[in-house]
DNA sequence: ATTTATTAATGTAGATTTTACACTTACATA
DNA sequence: TATGTAAGTGTAAAATCTACATTAATAAAT
């Protein structure tokens, strides 16, 4: 009978993280290098198995933290994935899970010692299991989400040049955009504050730095606001 | 340890199906009492377990049908909740899924025999468990699918009037929207066939019957089009 | 001191899309 | 044949989006 929880089948419950970085190579997705069968070797997302006292945010925070040493990282949740062989060892059932973060600011050391790697978006291996697939879609909500609010903000250095939030986008949209459509779009939003500072190593002229003005796009975002790159 | 699979808990893994449906009163939402503690008699989404040897996709359709005799309605997975507590007997992740459909397409009898029943979205009664929140994000997902797909077609009679299906977006957004530029918009779609035939229940004059170019729909969803209403 | 090379910064006109808005038409009923 | 009701229809102004090229600032080289 549907109505009785004793005779219900209990899984086992999983979590994958799809942690996108961002630095000056462009856009990068963090994997690991599996160290236990089935597929030990082979590379793969972060994962790991929810436990009976975790809500599955806290699992995710906790399996990421254990795997890379990463601390306070967002993250989103995006679909469970329920194909009855897609773990051939028992029936598991896995959330997926997704960040976007700041390289640079995600000490490279720690991430070492744990055997996670960055690689180039367009450049990863094949992945075990369904992971290719969730990765895949976990691209296409990056891609929706950076229309709906200016998420690349969290993957640059607190100070930034518009040609890095440009690549940035170009990065995450894959897609040549209009430098002075850009600019005056990302301007109209008015989340920025333009500072007096100069980078200098980009260019003899240089380039002026900006931060991101968190009071004011707290206001923008009351109002559902729409960014058409 | 993580890499284990033996020592990793197992838990209850169930689907809680969100069910939106229109007819001439507006937009509604498919309830049954429950007939089993805890909470018996209260109101509920319908719901109940993921089974050992079944997808997500299939353990929804299933359940949809056992409690509603509901059959070949398309769902769409939302979102996972793992709250500790929010099932009191045993630890439960629910996953659930939302789908949309017409009424009076879907023998009311059968709804019936089985205790189901339509409340107006905005006279609904109070939910067990955190079934409240599942139906508030589901509604926002279905505001959000109207400005991607043309989704209300579903909801209609196979032959309807601009007045039916303005009447329809509107209930979905909860907004007045202007008679003409709604009109244009749907005929810039290209995705209807006006019918020689014309309804005359509404006014004397009668208005045009339309039914939904499905062709032509596979073909415009190729673009990913936008529909701003 | 002057030239050169490099990237940053900036504005606009035309095209497209969106919005706001009111009168006429067709028909059934009285 | 007069009346009442909802259907059907078009446009001008505003807003947004797109495509596009020149000048400015500076460091390095001469």
């Amino acid at each position: 009978m549907l109505n009785s929880y004793s005779s219900a089948d209990k899984v086992l419950l999983a979590v994958d993280c799809i942690i996108f970085g961002f630095d000056n190579d462009g856009l990068k997705i963090l994997l690991i290098q599996r160290d236990f069968e089935p597929e030990k070797g082979k590379w793969s997302l972060i994962g790991g198995f929810l436990k009976r006292d975790e809500v599955l945010d806290a699992a995710a925070t906790r399996i990421l933290n254990t795997y890379t040493g990463l601390n306070d990282i967002y993250m989103e949740q995006l679909h469970a994935y329920s194909e009855i062989d897609r773990d051939p060892v028992e029936r598991t059932i896995s959330v997926s899970y997704f960040a976007l973060i700041n390289i640079e600011n995600h000490n490279a050391e720690l991430i070492k010692n744990y055997h996670a790697e960055w690689f180039p978006i367009n450049d990863a291996p094949n992945l075990i299991f369904d992971h290719n697939e969730m990765v895949e879609n976990a691209i296409k909500r990056l891609r929706y989400k950076t229309s709906i609010k200016p998420i690349g903000f969290e993957l640059l250095p607190e100070k930034f040049t518009m040609r890095q939030l440009l690549e940035l986008y170009e990065a995450i949209l894959s897609k040549e955009l209009d430098k002075r459509n850009f600019i005056s779009k990302i301007n109209s939003l008015e989340i920025l504050n333009k500072l007096d500072e100069k980078d200098m190593q980009s260019s003899r002229k240089g380039s002026y730095l900006y931060t991101f003005n968190k009071e004011k796009y707290e206001e923008k975002l009351l109002n559902n606001f729409v960014l058409n790159l």
